[in-house]
DNA sequence: TAACCTGTCGTACTAAGTACGGCGGGACTG
DNA sequence: CAGTCCCGCCGTACTTAGTACGACAGGTTA
């Protein structure tokens, strides 16, 4: 077998491989080294230690994200962007704890950072309304993902049949409005979590487009 | 010294001292042990695993979050519940990472949701209209506690040192919207991100009042 | 050819989760 | 009141994981 050479970026896409399959708790520097035929201690020529290859393999994940067009128009931008941004961490679901706990941002969250407010500003938006409307999208998007990651099930079959035992479980009223929501919308044909996301999203930007246009001021 | 006998409860209040104090990676057997002055696998005769720990802080800060009232003014009890959700949240951060991988929630954890979900049933909102707007309203809490736990700072204080920061290390222009944010907002005195939850949060509650109103359809 | 550098690896130490079995003191029985 | 028993605590030890340290090989340069 010919053997690529290591280097720092095979080692990154091999982590992101492996916490695909595995999970965060999957990912260790054995599993890793095994992952690039390679023996454990041979990674560290690349990276520092198992932090930076976390930090490493979350701007990995924003480097997935597609990039608002600044200059576009603000509404569409950011509507792709956060399309873009739930399919990631969807992909990459171990991205999202990640998050929470990485404070060196890499190029690619920079750049992605960057983009987005810049688009924000091209539209209209003050630098006050910007960080407002930036900080809002985000968090509307880390959270769904997060939801989206802690649920368990993964698809529209799984749903069904977890609202069907939560119907069980329960029957005896103890959680009536939980029950309700399981047997009368959950448990209906056709039902995903997923398509939530699109009736937020779409009220928080015309939310947003209300407060810009009417010249909102704190 | 007399010793309270270990309970499970114990157990978990004693987990969640430690967390609060030195974070998830602080939390093991052996320093929970030590911290409830015991040895570490005597800790076992009450939890199975730590796994059971990690559900089991989880729903205690769920506990700490204030129960929306079922009947009461949906508005003000989605506001009052949020706020006190996202304060718990930024007391005990390391929980916001534990919601992604903990797929099975505690008594304190539905009650929870229950109650949410009365509360909105309660207020009006057709049962689809209320797991959209459950979705939307925890996305944006779970998100805007993500946010606040991934920045790099913790106070005002801290904020505009960190921004100062990013305004010299990319002044030569590479990230030009970041700086401008940095530089024209977030260093101005008297700034602290955690504002911005409010902005976020009335304008999510107005807008669902607006859907609720019209007689929103799918 | 000899010195050297770069990337790989073997070994081993430390920390952490936890299986297994011993043990002591209070409770319960006769 | 004594014997028995059980519950909860602990000592020991095995396993997995991160990673420090130094050896070694193969190509490169002087």
């Amino acid at each position: 077998m010919v053997r690529t050479p290591l280097t720092r970026e095979r080692v990154l896409r091999g982590a992101m491989a492996v916490a695909d399959a595995g999970g965060l708790t999957g990912l260790t520097i054995r599993s890793l080294a095994q992952e690039l035929g390679v023996k454990p201690m041979s990674v560290y020529h690349h990276v520092a230690n198992k932090d930076e290859i976390l930090d490493g393999i979350v701007d990995l994940v924003f480097d997935e994200i597609e990039l608002p067009v600044v200059g576009g128009e603000w509404r569409a931008e950011m509507r792709r962007r956060a399309l873009s941004a739930r399919a990631a961490l969807a992909r990459h679901t171990w991205a999202i704890g990640l998050l929470e706990s990485r404070t060196s941002p890499g190029p690619a969250t920079l750049a992605h950072h960057d983009a987005t407010l810049g688009t924000l500003r091209a539209g209209g938006f003050s630098v006050e309304l910007t960080a407002h409307a930036y900080a809002l999208l985000d968090s509307y998007v880390y959270g769904f993902a997060l939801q989206e990651a802690g649920l368990p099930f993964s698809g529209p079959d799984d749903v069904a049949d977890m609202a069907g035992a939560i119907v069980e479980q329960f029957a005896t009223g103890q959680y009536p409005h939980l029950v309700e929501l399981a047997a009368e919308h959950v448990m209906k044909p056709g039902y995903d979590f997923g398509d939530e996301f699109e009736f937020g999203l779409d009220l928080i930007l015309d939310a947003l487009a209300g407060r810009l246009t009417t010249g909102w001021a704190p």
